[in-house]
Order: C-alpha cells, then sequence, then structure tokens
DNA sequence: CAGATTAGCATTTTT
DNA sequence: TGCTAATCTG
C-alpha cells in the first residue's frame, strides 16, 4: 500500500537464498541481520515480531556469533519463552538444549540468584513464596505490630512493596513521602521488617527476584562483569511491558557490549497497573544512544477492514510513537457492532452467531470472546451451557493454587528446607490433628525467643512444658515424621517422596474419610501432581519449577469456543472474534474511568485496540442497553470506543432502534417493553418482564417468583423433564465429570460438580453415575 | 476446635 | 448478585 522500505545494503545473495531469511520481509530481515549494536524493533500487532526474533536468534547461532549459553533471551510469561524455545529448535536443531537463559525475566533472575544468593544474605536453596504467603506474613507482621487489619489491610501494603519492588526501590530507598502510602508512613518499617523476616525464612517474593539481582549487580562489580562478558547478545520480548527493576536490571547487563535488541509495541501496553513502564521503550534510543529503529509494519494477521477500524481507534491516543499498519490481504467484511436489549440477549446473540459460523464450517477452536472482566463471561457460560454449545474459559483459578496442592506443596518444602515457617505454618494441622492457634502461638512464642524455626521449636517444645502433653507429643511425633521423610528424600524421588509424605501423614486418610466428591477431585489432583513430578530429579528442581514455571495451559485438545479476557488474549489470533460489553463503565472499566484520568483511558483504548486486532477475518463488537452488575441493573450507553471506530470500516446494526416489534421477539411474553423501559412510572403494576425492573424498585419485591424464571431461555419450559434422574442423584457429565443434582427444572438440572463447581445443565448431557 | 452465619465487597494478572 | 473472610455459636 503505502510503505516505501528499502532493503538494508547487508543484504546478500548468500542471504536470499537461505531459508532462514528469505521467508522475511525486508524490515524483518533487517532486525535478523543487524546483530550488533543496539536495535529497537517496533513490530505493530500481527507484523511477524516473534518470527523476526527467533529467526534472528537463529541467525545468531548459526552463523557463530554467539553459543546459544551467550545469549540472554528474555520473555515474560512461560508460555512465550516455551514457544520460543520451540520455534528456535525448529531452526537450529537441538543447540537450543543449551540455550539456558532463554526463559522469563523472573526465572533467569531466579538462577542468578541462586548463585549469589549469599551476597544478599540468603542461602542457595532459598524458597520463592506466593502471593498466598506474602500476605499471611504480612498479616503476622500487622498483628504483631498492634495495627487494626480493617483499616490497614494486609493487601494494600502488599500492594505498597510490590509497586516498590517494581520500582527498584529497596528499604533505604523510600523517602518520607512514598512510606506514607500506608498507615501514616509506617509503610518503610513494614517493607524493612517484611524484608527481614523473609531472610529469616530464607525465602523471596517474586518481586525480590529481580530486586536482589538488581542489588547483587550494582554493588558487585565483578558480578556484573561477569554477566556482562558472558552474555554477548541480549534480547527481550514485549518491552513494553518491562517494568523499572527489569530495566534497570537490563540495561546494565547489556550496558557493556551494547548488543541490545529488544521488541515491543507501544501501542500494545496494557499492564501500566501491574508496573510496566512505556516510558522504557519510549526513551531507548537515549538510553542506548545510536539505536537503530525498525518498524514491522505489514500485518499479516487481519483483514484491512479491521486493520483499518483498530488503527481509527488507536489514532485517537497521544503519546505514540506511531506505526502505520497496512496489508496485503483483500478487504473482508467490515467490524460488525451490535446493540442490544440486555446481557442475556446479548449472550443469546452470540451464541446465535457462533452456531451460524459453525454452519458454515468455521472450527470452534477459531471463534473466541474477548471480555473486559471476568464476570462477564458468566453470561455466555449460561447461555453456552443450556444450548450445549462447547466451549473453554481461559484464566481463572490454576492447578498450582488448589489449596490441597499448596498443602502437598507446603510438606515438600518444609522437608526441603526446615526453616520454611511459612510452609510449617500452613500444614502443622493439615490434617487435623487438634492443634490450633493457641499451640502455633506457643511455637511463635518460643521460636521467637530462642531464635529457631517453627519446625525446630516443635522438637524443643516438648522439653517444656508450654502445652498440654498431647499438643507436645504430637508436634513430636510430626518432626518425626518430617525427620524420616528427610531421609527418605535422599534416596527416593520427588514423586515417590509426595506419595509417601502424602500418605503417612494422613493427609490421604482424612481426604478420603470424607467421603464427598469434592475430597475425591481433590485425591486426583494430588495424584496428579505426583505424576507430574515424575520428570524432576530432585525435590529443589521441582519446587523452583512450580513457583516459577508451571503454568496449566489445560490441553486445548477438543474444538471448543474460547472465552478469556482481553489482556490474556494478548499475542493471541483468531478467524472470528467477539467483543461484547462495549458499554461506559464495563469497556472502559468504571475504574479507569473514575481514576487515573486519561492515562487510565488511552490503556484501556489500547486494550480495545489489542481485542480487534486478535481478529482475522471477522470481529463483531456488542453493547447492551441494560445489564446487572453485581446484582444491580445498571443501563448504559455504548462505549465512547465505538464512536471513535471510523464509520467506513463499521457496520452498525441495533435490535432496539428497529422498533417494539424487533425487540418483542426476543421475549417469548407479551407485555410492551418500552413502556417499562423509562422507569417514568415504577408504580405501574408489572407482572412480566426482565428483572431488572423489579430490582430497581421495591415495590416489584411481591412479584412471583415464577416470572424471573421465565425470563430464562426458552428452552427450560418447552422440554419435558428426564425421570431416570432425581434431585440427590450422582451423575455423571462429559464435560465438567461427576457431581450431584441439586435441582431439576424443566430438562435443566443443577448440579453440585466436583470439579467444574454447581452449574446448570441440559439433563440431555448427563447420564447416571 | 469445628461448622455456620454474616458482613463486606467487587478490573485487568504474571511471576 | 455471589463470593470470601472473619466472627459467632455449639
Amino acid at each position: 500500500m503505502n510503505n516505501p522500505y528499502f532493503p538494508p545494503a547487508s543484504d546478500s545473495d548468500a542471504d536470499q537464498n537461505d531459508p532462514l531469511i528469505s521467508g522475511l520481509n525486508a524490515p524483518q530481515r533487517d532486525a535478523v541481520l543487524t546483530t550488533e549494536g543496539p536495535v529497537l524493533m517496533l513490530a505493530g500487532a500481527g507484523t511477524g515480531k516473534t518470527a523476526a526474533l527467533t529467526a534472528r536468534l537463529a541467525h545468531l547461532v548459526r552463523s557463530r556469533l554467539a553459543w546459544p549459553s551467550e545469549i540472554l533471551c528474555v520473555t515474560f510469561t512461560n508460555k512465550a519463552a516455551r514457544e520460543m524455545r520451540e520455534r528456535v529448535g525448529h531452526l537450529i536443531g537441538p543447540a537450543v538444549e543449551g540455550m539456558p537463559w532463554l526463559g522469563t525475566f523472573h526465572s533467569i533472575a531466579a538462577k542468578m540468584l541462586r548463585r549469589h544468593a549469599e551476597l544478599v544474605g540468603l542461602q542457595s536453596n532459598y524458597t520463592i513464596i506466593d502471593t498466598d504467603d506474602q500476605l499471611r506474613l504480612l498479616k503476622q507482621l500487622i498483628q504483631a505490630e498492634g495495627l487494626d487489619e480493617k483499616r490497614w489491610p494486609a493487601r494494600q501494603l502488599a500492594g505498597c512493596i510490590d509497586r516498590w519492588k517494581n520500582r527498584g526501590l529497596n528499604p533505604g530507598d523510600l523517602d518520607a513521602g512514598e512510606s506514607e502510602a500506608y498507615a501514616n508512613g509506617k509503610g518503610q518499617k513494614f517493607y524493612q521488617l517484611y524484608q527481614e523476616r523473609l531472610r529469616a525464612v530464607n525465602a523471596c517474593d517474586f518481586g525480590d527476584l529481580l530486586l536482589h539481582m538488581l542489588n547483587i549487580l550494582r554493588t558487585n562489580r565483578d558480578v556484573l562483569e561477569q554477566y556482562q562478558q558472558r552474555f554477548k547478545y541480549v534480547m527481550v520480548d514485549e518491552y513494553q511491558d518491562t517494568n523499572q527493576v527489569q530495566y534497570l536490571w537490563l540495561r546494565l547487563i547489556a550496558q557493556g557490549r551494547q548488543n541490545i535488541c529488544v521488541v515491543g509495541d507501544d501501542d500494545q501496553s496494557i499492564y501500566s497497573w501491574r508496573g510496566a513502564e512505556v516510558a522504557n521503550i519510549l526513551r531507548f534510543e537515549k538510553d542506548f544512544p545510536g539505536a537503530k529503529v525498525i518498524r514491522l509494519e505489514q500485518n499479516y494477521r487481519s483483514t484491512p477492514q479491521i486493520l483499518a477500524a483498530a488503527s481509527g481507534l488507536i489514532n485517537e491516543n497521544s503519546e505514540r510513537l506511531g506505526k502505520t499498519l497496512w496489508t496485503e490481504r483483500h478487504a473482508g467484511d467490515k467490524v460488525r457492532v451490535i446493540g442490544v436489549w440486555d446481557g442475556p440477549e446479548e449472550a443469546r446473540r452470540v451464541g446465535d452467531e457462533i452456531e451460524r459460523l459453525e454452519r458454515e464450517g468455521a472450527p470452534l477452536d477459531q471463534i473466541a470472546i474477548l471480555v473486559r472482566a471476568q464476570y462477564q463471561t458468566r453470561e455466555f457460560e449460561d447461555r453456552f451451557i443450556s444450548i450445549g454449545m462447547k466451549y473453554r474459559i481461559v484464566g481463572g483459578f490454576r492447578f498450582y493454587e488448589r489449596a490441597e496442592i499448596r498443602d502437598a506443596l507446603a510438606y515438600l518444602r518444609v522437608i526441603a528446607q526446615s526453616a520454611d515457617d511459612l510452609a510449617f505454618e500452613r500444614i502443622y494441622n493439615a490434617p487435623k490433628r487438634g492443634l490450633g492457634a493457641k499451640a502455633l502461638e506457643a511455637l511463635h512464642t518460643l521460636a521467637r525467643r530462642r531464635g529457631i524455626p517453627l519446625a525446630h521449636a516443635a522438637i524443643e517444645i516438648a522439653d517444656t512444658d508450654e502445652l498440654p502433653a498431647r499438643a507436645r507429643n504430637t508436634f513430636l511425633s510430626l518432626m518425626r515424621d518430617f525427620a524420616r521423610w528427610r531421609d527418605l528424600s535422599a534416596t527416593v524421588g520427588p514423586a515417590d517422596l509426595l506419595r509417601t509424605v502424602m500418605d503417612e501423614s494422613g493427609y490421604t486418610d482424612a481426604l478420603q474419610a470424607e467421603k464427598t466428591a469434592e475430597a475425591n477431585g481433590r485425591l486426583e489432583n494430588l495424584v496428579e501432581l505426583a505424576r507430574a513430578m515424575e520428570e524432576y530429579d530432585s525435590l529443589g528442581d521441582f519446587l523452583e519449577h512450580v513457583s516459577l514455571v508451571m503454568d496449566n495451559e489445560n490441553a486445548a485438545d477438543e474444538e471448543k469456543v474460547t472465552i478469556m479476557t482481553m489482556h490474556a488474549a494478548k499475542g493471541l489470533e483468531f478467524d472470528n472474534v467477539f467483543l461484547p460489553g462495549w458499554e461506559e463503565g464495563v469497556f472502559p472499566s468504571q475504574r479507569a474511568l473514575d481514576e487515573g484520568g486519561l492515562a487510565s483511558l488511552e490503556e484501556e483504548r489500547r486494550l480495545a485496540y489489542v481485542a480487534i486486532t486478535r481478529a482475522r477475518r471477522k470481529c463483531t463488537i456488542l453493547h447492551a442497553a441494560n445489564r446487572r452488575i453485581y446484582g444491580q441493573w445498571t443501563s448504559s450507553i455504548p462505549s465512547r470506543f465505538i464512536a471513535e471506530l471510523p464509520d467506513d470500516h463499521v457496520e452498525s446494526e441495533t435490535t432496539l432502534t428497529g422498533g417494539a416489534s424487533l425487540w418483542r421477539a426476543q421475549w417469548s411474553e407479551h407485555t410492551d417493553p418500552f413502556a417499562d423501559v423509562a422507569r417514568l412510572q415504577p408504580s405501574r403494576t408489572v407482572t412480566r418482564g426482565p428483572g431488572w425492573q423489579r430490582a430497581a424498585s421495591r415495590e416489584y419485591d411481591a412479584t412471583p417468583r415464577r416470572v424471573a424464571e421465565s425470563t430464562r431461555s426458552a428452552a427450560s419450559f418447552a422440554a419435558k423433564p428426564r425421570t431416570d434422574v432425581a434431585v440427590g442423584d450422582r451423575v455423571f457429565h462429559e464435560k465438567f465429570g461427576y457431581g450431584a443434582v441439586l435441582a431439576q427444572e424443566g430438562n435443566k438440572l443443577e448440579i453440585a460438580f466436583e470439579q467444574a463447581g454447581t452449574k446448570r445443565v441440559l439433563d440431555s448431557f448427563v447420564k447416571p453415575a
């Protein structure tokens, strides 16, 4: 279209014939071949930045500019790291195996920190704690200081500390103003206490991994030089997402050779609330003078219509480096904007559209619904269950966050490192051993007085008369168990160790004794955990992977519609994308509108840009006139982002302006909807209609229940119920597994699933168990 | 010490 | 509205 680009002079015939290079466009090639000096690759959405990055990595190795172990390649997520490793593997073969420094910021920093732990007062087998442990620890500190937890929640303190760490600030670096952020200036003190406490239990939180390493590099010339020497080339993906510590850490390491190549897109910066600073990408040229800036602007993903709509929208933002995306693909459909009456209709409409796409032969795994916030997924989940649409919701609870998994890991942590008080506290009474708050308090007192970990105090307390003899004996026998397990850990693999521990601790027995469906699921999870551990040689290996590397990507085996947040969709693409909930207050979110001002709004707009550019072929935006949020029905106006889409590339449609007829067709009952819409006469007797009207006014409270049900999907009263299942029965469902029937309503069943929680499903999807 | 009840509250999320 | 966490009662 309009992108005059002249290939670099360095292009040689040899390169042209090289499959690694020849598949790339001119700027991509330029990025790959410019190996020396700082490079800033500005890569718009869908412009093949990963292809360029992996090719560059492969090129460095293959042309012997560096050994794989001499390249530092950083990503943000494990998924990105894994994909990179895989793709580079295709290009250069098994040499990738020798790339120890390809990984996330955190995993790389953790690896470095193991080697230099003693420089910051840790041992190299330090534990990496998660946010759950972090919160518990902070709570203890707050309590110990006698602060009112209500007034000064641990969450808030955790938030402050996180932010400080993200900015590379140690407790001593805080000024009074910063310290004010928590409990009238006690912020610094608590930060300090927290760090001391972590050190005492030989632990780190996620933020520490980077902050400690930064401190080490700053104060130990020799260590810094060692890394500057080692890494001949540095590459960073998603540079617009780097925060201050990551930036400082990178800058130190790359400063030596200046061979740093960063890739990013300022228009896709959507994580500032997590500490990411777009400024990092904006000032790259200042930090690394003489940096070569390469723009990747040819988009290989979307149709021109979609691209134009997205570009028009993002143009509303100020503070952009500016890119002009173009494509060689031909026109395609305009972006569709559909206005509907309310949330349920929105879900129905999307369901209908998807069924149509399905009939046209579109694979379900090429269809995605991207929402602003997690709560929006429920509407679609409900609808899809009633129409039997296969879907998967990405995000939410992860395997390693489940209580039983955490408990199991806590046992292992205490075995690996007896100073891990946080882990000890988690399991000293799990399963129930009759030890409670009093027992723990006694341990704490003793541990503090003697300066020993809780696990040691649990032994020594036997020689005191602090607690009832029974409690002392329980502690003692627990610690004997631990001593035995610790010995065992030297001879058997981690998986077998876990199985033994779970059995001998009584954890398994306790779950079995419960005999509930839920407990069964937990047992299965533990079996699963042990299986996952098989591939690790040592306990330490496994624990590090658990805290940093393991995510549970549930296999995308079946063809399903994907429902997820826009944030989670970054980096992905789908043929068909649905974007529901484009209403003021939902998207842009109320929070963004209330606080944060223009910067916040622009981030929301970038999010919109990211969302639209996920679509390859069709993008459908929806907005509803009424929506129930936190139980309150709210009427809403279309998102300003809709108005900002360029008219030429948008096709609008609404079920509202078409007059009452269109709207009425949606509801099987015959009330004139618009008589109630305005809510001008709340005293009017309404016996039928959407629930929001009744909810909006207390006068409607007496309305019979039945009416509310009539607004649910038409499917519920058409079909006759099955007779071979009844309330209380145990049933099996293809997707959700086993569960107990809570209620039967027409052909719909409400079932408490062991794994998936309580859901309403069509009875044709279950069979008696 | 355990289950039950209620008050409070509510983006986005990776490591 | 629906969940989590803290408090209350047996």
